[in-house]
DNA sequence: TGTCCACTGGAAGGGAGGGCTT
DNA sequence: AAGCCCTCCCTTCCAGTGGACA
């Protein structure tokens, strides 16, 4: 007699490369050690010890692009706050109290949002709290102000993606919270910036700008030995011994070096390429997952790229494919808006101008989605020459998922275009 | 050398929608 | 609730442009 099976079965009887928790591997994990981030971590905590003395820590700008540790490091410090406050409960150590606060100005980005999140972590009683909308930001910053000064204590305000609040909302908030240490008798606040952008400090009040970068950091990207450490360490934390091949993890840091260092995008790469040779019932990593693997993480790119286009957008990229099926590759802005144009007149839905189409086809030059380039055609104009830069079939593939244009799918472009 | 084509892309402004303030 | 203000998306207008061609 045969076993009772379900579709499940071969999945759940395939050979076990990843240990159970897999999210070792995630960015957002925060491990015991972060290599190659010893010196940051040594220079911050430094500069926060001041609070753990009573005093105001300096305000401190870190810079670094992507997956080079940033938040990383600023959570593993937050962890230690906390370790530290636990040993004041157990009366072991004797400091001052102490606040860490961190924001993501990419969720909060508003001078109210900063000011209201800041105030009601010290406000206990619910009824009491400043509320999501209503007040003026004065009446705001006058609560924080008193709620603040209640008991000594020391605050440390982390703004992470700083640069997206300041391109928001400007610098009100941050010229606020630069000046709020005048306004408080018995308690202190300092600014911990995180952004992957030089540029956003131009854009700051000359007084507000000095007082912030009292200490400026940068995060160097991870060069491929760097990561490798890294890799390996999680590698043998995520995976079971002897299921990972030598050199993957080489492989991995390579790709990622290749890309300014990001160990976020590093470890995307070994996680997936672990589930894609689970998946395929393998029992070890091997380099080919890997290049597997970062086909996979770009298409998936491509793809939440594209499905969150507007559709106005989709129904250009549409126009570009469908030229493209019928073996014109290389088109002009003219020839794009006539077959968008075409493709709205189906859908029912009234056509842009061709000046905001203009406008959308640069927008998907910069998503890398197709290549716009300006080009002189003599008597023939000058204009932009538009060519798909991602395979057609996947792209219409993923524009088909869309109620809006599914029934597109079959549609011929009517017009012939010489 | 001047003309002409088919746009490009900047500027200004309208209007809808949403958040802030009173 | 109502007014104010800001942002986003879009239109309209138009000067400017590179290069083939007469």
């Amino acid at each position: 007699m045969t076993e009772p099976t379900t579709i499940f079965h071969r999945y759940l009887n395939a050979p076990h490369i990843f240990r159970k928790d897999r999210e070792i591997l995630r960015p957002s994990y925060l491990p015991e050690k972060l290599p190659h981030r010893e010196n940051e971590i040594e220079q911050l905590a430094s500069i926060m010890s001041t609070a753990m003395r009573g005093g105001r820590p300096s305000n401190v700008i870190i810079f670094g692009k992507t997956g080079t540790g940033k938040t990383a490091v600023i959570k593993y410090l937050a962890r230690e706050v906390q370790r530290t406050e636990e040993l004041v409960e157990k009366e072991v150590l004797d400091i001052p109290d102490m606040a860490f606060i961190y924001l993501n100005c990419e969720i909060v980005n508003t001078p109210y949002g900063i000011l209201q999140n800041i105030g009601n972590r010290f406000i206990k009683d619910f009824s009491s709290m400043i509320p999501f909308t209503g007040w003026p930001t004065e009446k705001v910053y006058n609560m924080l102000v008193s709620k603040l000064d209640e008991s000594p204590k020391i605050v440390i305000v982390v703004l992470d993606e700083i640069d997206k609040l300041v391109y928001n909302s400007g610098d009100d908030v941050l010229y606020y919270l630069a000046k709020i240490n005048d306004d408080m008798k018995n308690s202190k606040l300092s600014i911990i910036g995180i952004s992957n952008d030089l540029k956003f400090m131009e854009f700051l009040d000359p007084r507000v700008r000095s007082r912030l970068s009292e200490e400026k950091m940068v995060f160097p990207p991870y060069n491929a030995s760097e990561l490798k450490d890294i890799l390996e360490e999680r590698a043998r934390l995520a995976f079971n011994p002897g299921t990972v091949d030598e050199g993957v993890t080489a492989v991995c840091a390579a790709l990622a070096a290749q890309e300014h260092g990001d160990a976020r995008r590093a470890l995307d790469l070994l996680r997936v390429a672990g589930e894609i040779a689970e998946r395929s019932g393998d029992r070890r990593v091997t380099a080919n997952h890997v290049y597997a693997a970062k086909d996979k993480i770009e298409l998936d790119c491509t793809a939440e790229t594209i499905k969150t286009l507007p559709l106005q957008s989709k129904l250009v990229l549409m126009a570009i494919i469908m030229h493209g099926e019928q073996g014109r590759n290389r088109l002009t802005t003219g020839e794009v808006y006539s077959a968008y144009a075409e493709l709205c007149d189906f859908v029912g839905t009234k056509p842009l101008t061709q000046r905001r189409i203009t406008d959308l086809i640069s927008e998907l030059d910069m998503l890398g989605i197709i290549n716009a380039k300006v080009k002189s055609f003599g008597r023939g104009g000058r204009t932009k020459e538009i060519q798909s830069s991602v395979s057609l079939k996947d792209a219409k593939r993923i524009l088909m998922q869309d109620s809006d244009i599914k029934e597109i799918g079959d549609y011929r472009l009517k017009q012939t275009y010489l």
